[in-house]
DNA sequence: TATCATATTTGTAATCGTTACAAAATTACA
DNA sequence: TGTAATTTTGTAACGATTACAAATATGATA
């Protein structure tokens, strides 16, 4: 997805384009890195010196709500935050702690025994060795 | 998979069967309900009584080392332990907070993108409504 | 422009799950 | 039984996240 008017973008997701919002969020689209919270922060407080973790969280916080980014639990002490919405897969390198991202086909996986349940979001990852890591 | 001597289990997999892990244990393969730490510890301290909390998190740290329990990370606030350590989806009800189990098939998953990676762990897990809780 | 109401940001304190640590208890073995 | 090693326990410390209220910015109105 290309995204040419950040501020734009926010209004039609019903979310005010305050500055900080909007540069928390081409932050993101810039840097397909999966950051944290933490990660954000600390790259973006270099250039906006007035900014409070807590905003990070706070427009994270509200992005997720309004569906324009993924919360990404692959450790249980680390969140990730993802601007690409649409179906894809994770691995993340137990060696370098990168996270990668893959296509998936869900399509093709069974789940005629919950076709009864409504599904709002899927998460599929692996854990393992990257390319890189492997020597 | 059917564990009848849990201690010979927990030997097995390099585990000295102390009362406070064959009981842990047998709770995780009693109840099949991805619990917490603290949800083991209340069911539990009730009948050991000086059960200390640390023991419980020190033995589900120790069963997921030695491969014998999943953990698994939906929410980013509650880590969840599984004795079924077998490849499976998890569906996690918005609603109720329950998590199912199902079957998934991932051998019909592309993963071309990364097959130069080492794949040590699956993840499959979807959130949405239950069939309980849609009426 | 001045005034006022509303929304957002900020900094600090509180919360909560988890971990570190050392003492107490238990177990294994000579 | 005595002794060393292991495990458990309770408390303190830690770190990520949240609550909260003051400060700031925004936007409408007169
Ligand atoms: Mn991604
Ligand atoms: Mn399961
Ligand atoms: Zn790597
Ligand atoms: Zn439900």
């Amino acid at each position: 997805m290309e995204i040419e008017n950040v501020a734009q973008y926010l209004k039609n997701n019903g979310i005010k384009p305050s500055y900080q919002r909007v540069r928390v969020f081409e932050y993101l689209i810039n840097n397909k890195n999966h950051p944290t919270v933490d990660t954000v922060f600390k790259e973006l407080v270099g250039e906006i010196p007035t900014l409070s973790k807590t905003t990070v969280y706070n427009t994270l916080k509200l992005f997720a709500k309004k569906n324009i980014i993924i919360v990404i639990n692959i450790e249980d002490n680390e969140t990730r935050y993802d601007a690409d919405t649409s179906v894809h897969g994770h691995f993340k390198c137990e060696k370098c702690r990168k996270v990668y991202d893959f296509d998936v086909d869900l399509s093709k996986v069974d789940l005629k025994k919950i076709s009864n349940f409504i599904i709002n979001e899927y998460h599929f990852y692996l854990k393992g060795i990257c390319e890189k890591c492997r020597e």
